[in-house]
DNA sequence: CTGAAAGCGCTAACAA
DNA sequence: TTGTTAGCGCTTTCAG
């Protein structure tokens, strides 16, 4: 029979199994996008996608135990007609992983009254939906900490991300508090970009153009992909690191680890930041009655030559796993 | 009246309308791996992702003007379910695009009679689907041709591709018909990565071990990820590059163009690969009646400093840009 | 245990 | 024009 069916090569129609079970084991995941089209070879939409590649690896990765599928959509963030884009995907799914929340708070409600939604990578203080998110603030705390402490650099430059990101603001707010227990160091300048590559090289050529007066002790980026831009424009014009100033980023992407020097940078687990989202709206799916809960994800502190730092090839490790601290130190991962 | 809708928050439901207009509006896409499972901290899998992104997100680019939806799957290729799970795919899709062709051809051809199938990346023998592909021969031959003729390496190496990638073999087998060309060139040892970093480093290291008697000239890899484990491998190993040997790769993924040697390689439109093999699929989804057809798109030989040369930090040029020839010349980026 | 029938929520064709 | 109704292809329930 199973054979015969193989055979004929029938497969079931799944949106008529979908209307009949009135379930259709397909969830969405919306990626928000702070872009401005950009052309170049390598643009500002490509590197944003280096984050959240992993996290959409983990999401598949819970999801083919269940055999369900996954939506994929990109929202740009400015378009007005990406919110009816939103909902008519929402009728689609059964339920919604949305990553970067620019999505506005009160946007969220409305979905979440719908259907089951999870925000990955949002605002800790929204209340209104489940979060999953790494634990930026002490993961920025520790960066921040080991600079000052550690490499004894005073006159901090702040390249932040943009304003609609949540994680930006809780690294930013992480900055500041670091600041506020080191009165020996500083915040001589910062400015605000975009998360792109581009915009790291745009904001450290005009740091070199206007840096009459010298330079700042260090570069603190919002996120890898910025601080790449800002470590190439410094070696093209000369500029030694971690020697006349130091640079990290954040995320720890793949290509922070090529460049040389290695780029120093605090690690977000995003694969797993993928799958604990997507089980937790699996489980909000079986369960809708479940409360909104905030998951915070530990971060590792990742430390290469940018900031200063220098243990050549170590094996990788990891202090202090286990227990309550969110931020353990691991050093350059040998790749042998 | 609309706005009555829009405030009580209806959205249509997606199953019932796909039952009723006996459309989906969705397409899927196959993503085929050619993954071990190995943890470390980028391994395998995130790497392979590099190469499946821009075309994503060109597919995604062409799907959201006619507000269709994109789904996607990972299927690992050695499982035994991954064909089951293509099934159950197959009937909440109205068409299938699937990248790499590792789906052996008769399968393609049992999915490809009961819906549309565009293979992406594929073997271009392939004369039961449509196939939307980069042109990796002549990319391939330009890029050895340029070895052996403007560097005069003569002894080569070639770390090849899994032997169930389609664009493996077409890079190996311009690579063979150039060596045809120059007797003076030899092939002086291959072997068979698995398209990640971590095949590219072992190569490396068993090249470095038993390779007494001297290096070869050149290491052709065929793709890039596994040059960049070369690259590093060498690196670490104190043997200069391009002055003690060359390396190229294949594909120009962004981390390529951060490493110091810059990695030379050909670039592949990947997103226009997605756009053009997605517009192909909605044709065919519009009009099942269309004749199977093969696209090749251009390549680009990118020239860094991997390979020899050295133009510094040239503008962007394309050389014999319109017109026949599908490969055109590119010397390094300035990012500038 | 097998087989018929009643929806699932929408669209499209048709009637009024 | 607007209102009604018959499916779309499954699953599930209920009768036989």
């Amino acid at each position: 029979m199973r054979a015969v069916i193989d055979q004929l090569g029938y497969v079931p129609d799944g949106s008529a199994q979908s209307l009949s079970r009135r379930r259709k084991d397909v969830i969405g995941l919306v990626c928000m996008e702070h872009v401005r089209p950009v052309p170049s070879q390598h643009d500002v939409e490509t590197m944003s996608l280096l984050f959240y590649d992993e996290i959409v690896r983990g999401v598949e990765a819970r999801l083919r135990d269940d055999n369900w599928s996954l939506l994929i959509t990109y929202l740009h963030e400015d378009s007005q007609n990406e919110l009816s884009r939103l909902m008519s995907l929402s009728g689609k799914v059964d339920g919604l992983l949305i990553i970067e929340g620019a999505v506005p708070s009160s946007f969220l409600a409305r979905f979440a009254a719908r259907l089951p939604v999870i925000a990955v990578a949002g605002d800790p203080e929204e209340r209104a939906v489940d979060l999953v998110t790494a634990d930026n603030r002490s993961g920025a705390a520790a960066l921040v900490s080991h600079l000052i402490d550690v490499h004894d650099r005073r006159a901090l430059f702040h390249l932040d991300g943009p304003p609609t990101a949540p994680d930006a603001k809780e690294r930013r707010l992480a900055l500041q508090h670091v600041l506020t227990l080191h009165p020996d160091a500083e915040l001589v300048g910062s400015c605000t970009g975009r998360f792109s590559v581009q915009s790291g090289e745009e904001a450290a050529k005009s740091l070199l153009a206007d840096g009459r007066g010298g330079l700042p002790d260090a570069v603190v980026c919002a996120n890898d992909q910025m601080a790449i831009g800002v470590l190439q424009v410094l070696g093209r014009a000369g500029v030694r690191v971690p020697e006349d100033i130091a640079v990290t980023g954040f995320d720890d992407i793949y290509p922070g680890s090529l460049l040389d020097p290695g780029l120093t940078t605090v690690h977000q687990p995003m694969r797993q930041l993928g799958e604990r989202a997507c089980a937790r709206l699996l489980d909000r799916i079986a369960n809708p009655d479940l409360p909104p809960r905030v998951e915070r994800l530990a971060t590792d502190l990742v430390l290469r030559r940018s900031c200063g730092c220098d243990y050549g090839e170590f094996e990788r490790a990891r202090l202090a796993e286990r227990g309550r601290p969110r931020v353990t130190v691991i050093t350059q991962a040998a790749r042998s």
